[in-house]
DNA sequence: AGGGCGAGCCAC
DNA sequence: AAACGTGGCTCGCCCT
């Protein structure tokens, strides 16, 4: 390997003269070296910043420890992180954002992620991997040798370590040349700019932290907890076995594990229950009627999963430093585009109130903007498919799924019965993800001919839909892939041979092109709302696919509602142009609506 | 002992 | 003949 060629950065004078010559750039690698990976728990180390003839490495310990935001000696190093010129390209820029902007109190500025377009290029395959090696080695046929990344970064560094520094930082000017290349080639450039907008929102948004109520949320606990020991002991009580040996008060019971399905199966085997082909919930559910037990069961289950899901884990993830929850946000988590969340997943929280209520805005009187799209998945199938009679309904301003009823029972729309409208939203929402007459079936529990009915029904009445559908899942299949409407790739692979991955290919086809580009509207949503927001109290703690959560201090929620609320429509409208596009926006102190 | 996997269930 | 899409988390079970 090549030795990279560095020179470190020690002094106010040697920071100036390596801005002055990073800035005659238009392109520069970036890299960071941290003592840790949370922001508010490590130090910032070294800021790697390379040009074609070589890496200047900032030494940040030799600025004094601490307030680097404010230190005077810093302010060039600022400027040129904070300006949209030199593009800074980074691999997980995000990483080096939160940092940067904790530690020096700037946005990163004009940003080529090598991680992220590495992952559009990779369209949707989860079986490419991305770290800067993997990627490195795809695209430049080079290794990147990674012993020092988990080395001791807090004191005098070895020669060793600032030659991997140096190097993890001139390896992204070349591979950005080679991304570009297959960005273009795969006409991803403007899907590219789109992800990279997103990254420094992204980046405060975990900065900021969703706050949660500790003592609530542990009271909720216990309660949880009190319910679900009353239900397991009801279920031993009828499902135990037995034991060997009794006692003098009767026959012992030996506990079954509930959790097991197979103890589970056996158990109910034994009294009696016609046990389906598996245990879950929705194949047992028609039994719970007849047979209390089941009912129980899965009551018990509902409180099990709250209980080890969203327990004392959650607790243990809020930040000392911070009292907050800073979970991670993988900006392309699925193949479509959308987010992921772990650590936790804020996305998942359960929708009963007791728990939402745990979430709030923090300090005391500082509210919650919780603004969501209204349908936009199926508006984004109105504008795909171009089908008059859907437009017509979302133009009206009626109530959709009221509208969808009437035409397909053939009844006035004041005539509608709440029967009638849920399945109009069932199918609604079906149609989406390609739904076939036999989970129809299964899902409202009419017969799988009368479903089949329905949708032909349903087809029928918006004929725009079915052509523009078919032709979606056609398409994936005869091309092995899906845009979405800012020009996301997603391939699809699959044996030709093979039914069952045909449909699974069609319903792919689809569902991708809608799901990603509802994702790609959130996304030029969290760019627009960084520039609407700046300079205001408000930040932003929480997205979850169709929906932005924040904060904001109690004289401004109005305020800031409404531009929340334009924001979001703003960024609909550059994709969705044939109907309107809503957002629904409340106020409050707690995650409720 | 600990990783991989599937089942189950939460969100959208 | 047709099994509705995308994730994460936890558990039991099976394997090495």
């Amino acid at each position: 390997m090549a030795t990279t060629n560095y020179q470190v950065v020690k002094t106010e004078t040697q920071l100036r003269e390596a801005v002055e010559h990073l800035e005659k750039h238009s392109v520069i690698g970036l890299d960071t070296e941290t003592t840790d990976l949370d922001p508010y728990n490590s130090r910032l180390r070294l800021i790697q910043l390379a040009t074609p003839d070589g890496v200047r490495i900032i030494d940040l310990d030799a600025f004094g420890h601490g307030d680097f935001a404010n230190n005077e000696a810093l302010a060039p190093l600022r400027r040129l992180l904070a300006a949209a010129r030199p593009i800074k390209i980074a691999h997980n820029a995000k990483f080096d954002a939160k940092f940067i902007k904790h530690k020096l109190g700037v946005d990163l500025g004009g940003l080529f992620d090598t991680l992220l377009a590495s992952q559009l290029v990779s369209a949707g395959d989860i079986e490419e991997r991305h770290s800067l090696d993997a990627v490195a080695g795809r695209y430049l046929n080079e290794s990147v040798d990674k012993t020092e990344r988990l080395s001791n970064w807090e004191f005098d560094l070895s020669a060793a370590q600032l030659e991997y520094a140096a190097r993890d930082a001139a390896i992204l000017l070349p591979l950005r040349e080679r991304l570009i290349e297959a960005l273009k080639t795969n006409a991803l450039v403007q899907c590219a700019q789109l992800e990279f907008e997103c990254v420094m929102p992204v980046a405060n948004i975990e900065l900021n932290g969703f706050f949660m109520q500790k003592e609530r949320w542990l009271k909720q606990l216990s309660a949880v907890e009190i319910k679900r020991a009353e239900l397991a002991n009801e279920l031993q009580e009828i499902l135990g076995v037995d034991a060997a040996q009794g006692s003098l008060f009767g026959p012992a019971r030996a506990n079954i594990n509930l959790d097991s399905h197979q103890q589970l199966t056996e158990a109910l085997n034994r009294m009696g229950v016609p046990v389906p082909d598996s245990t879950r919930n929705w194949k047992l559910q028609p039994l719970a009627a007849q047979y209390p037990v089941i009912a129980t069961l899965l009551e018990y289950r509902t409180v099990q999963k709250a209980l080890t899901s969203y327990g004392q884990n959650m607790i243990d993830l809020i930040n000392p430093a911070t009292g907050r929850l800073h979970a991670d946000f993988r900006q392309i988590g699925a193949p479509t585009g959308r987010f992921a969340c772990t650590n936790p997943n804020i996305q998942q929280v359960p929708h009963a109130v007791e728990y939402r209520r745990c979430f709030s805005g923090h300090p005391q009187g500082r509210k919650l903007v919780i603004a969501d799209y209204s349908q936009i998945e199926l508006r984004i199938l109105a504008q795909f498919s171009g089908d008059q009679g859907f437009i017509d309904a979302f133009n009206s301003g009626a109530d959709l799924h009221r509208v969808t009823a009437a035409q397909v029972f053939n009844v006035a729309v004041e005539q509608v019965s709440k029967e009638q409208r849920d399945f109009a939203k069932r199918l609604n929402f079906g149609v989406v993800y390609g739904i076939g007459a036999q989970r129809f079936s299964i899902m409202t529990g009419v017969g799988v001919p009368e479903a089949e009915n329905v949708l032909r029904k349903y087809f029928s009445t918006y004929r725009g839909l079915d052509t523009y559908l078919r032709e979606a899942a056609n398409r994936a299949v005869r091309e092995k892939q899906s845009r979405t409407a800012s020009g996301r790739l997603v391939r699809f692979r699959f044996d030709e041979l093979d039914r069952q991955q045909i449909s699974m290919t069609q319903r792919n086809g689809k569902n991708t092109p809608i799901q990603g580009t509802s994702a790609d509207i959130l996304k030029r949503a969290l760019r627009l709302l960084e520039d609407d927001l700046r300079g205001t109290s408000a930040k932003i703690v929480n997205i979850i696919h169709d929906e932005v959560v924040v904060e904001v201090d109690e004289d401004q929620a109005q305020e800031i509602a409404k531009r929340v609320e334009r924001a979001m429509c703003s960024a609909g409208e550059e994709y969705v142009r044939s109907v309107p596009v809503k957002v629904e926006t409340e106020i409050a102190d707690e995650w409720v609506k």
